[in-house]
DNA sequence: ATCCCGAGGG
DNA sequence: CCCTCTGGAT
């Protein structure tokens, strides 16, 4: 492993203290409409999703809503939220596979989620600990990147393998407000361009933020 | 490894 | 202009 449990837990408290009430910032009444939303979230900001599903959600209220349309209907109701043609795909495959195999219903198993279309393990970890309350740490570019930077885990580690990490290294019943921390770390703190080192209160364990800070010195 | 793909920020 | 955004399928 990179780092030390003991070296987590000061990382987990410094987020604790950063971020208090950090958590799932994509608006969303039940799980159906989660699991919309975190499709939708691919390569594109929650806050643009949030724009599009607000009108979305109550034009679409059930996975036989979105397959009563034409498909260029859907496409051109998300088309300000990038790659929209492969998401109006995805929804559409995703809703028949709801009522076919679920009733309509959103599965409670990451087994069970990874298998409809456009839902892999991000997506599906997200919907099992958002919407049904089972532990579970989703890796997106945020987290990725965080964890990375912070030696949490290797430049050249997989996402799986990040998640692998950060599951040995937190407690179970940290992880799903542990990834909200993280993704806020990674959004309003620890960006991609331009990451605020110098006043980072993880810098004196940090490599990454220590090269940086040199650097621009 | 590549493609999808609009929109906002620096 | 270039980079990035709660990825997934091929």
């Amino acid at each position: 492993m990179a780092i030390t449990k003991k070296r987590m837990r000061y990382i987990l408290d410094t987020l604790q203290e950063m971020f208090p009430d950090a958590q799932c910032e994509l608006t969303h009444s039940n799980a159906f409409e989660l699991t919309i939303a975190v499709l939708l979230s691919a390569q594109c900001t929650d806050k643009k999703v949030n724009e599009v599903t607000k009108d979305l959600f109550k034009k679409y209220k059930s996975p036989w809503d979105y397959l009563n349309v034409p498909l260029e209907e859907l496409e051109h109701d998300i088309k300000r939220i990038g790659l929209y043609r492969n998401k109006a795909k995805n929804i559409r495959k995703l809703c028949e596979s709801l009522i076919e195999n679920y009733g309509g219903e959103v599965p409670r198993t990451h087994e069970q989620l990874v298998e409809l279309a456009g839902v892999g393990r991000k997506t599906a970890n997200v919907v099992v600990s958002n919407a049904f309350g089972v532990p579970a740490i989703a890796v997106d570019t945020h987290v990725e990147r965080v964890s990375k930077r912070l030696g949490i885990a290797r430049w050249k580690d997989s996402v799986l393998e990040v998640e692998k990490s950060l599951q040995h290294l937190i407690p179970k019943d940290e992880w799903t407000i542990t990834h909200h921390r993280l993704i806020f770390f990674g959004r309003y703190h620890c960006t991609a361009r331009n990451p605020k080192c110098s006043e980072c209160p993880l810098l004196d364990i940090c490599r990454e933020g220590q090269k940086r800070v040199k650097v621009a010195n």
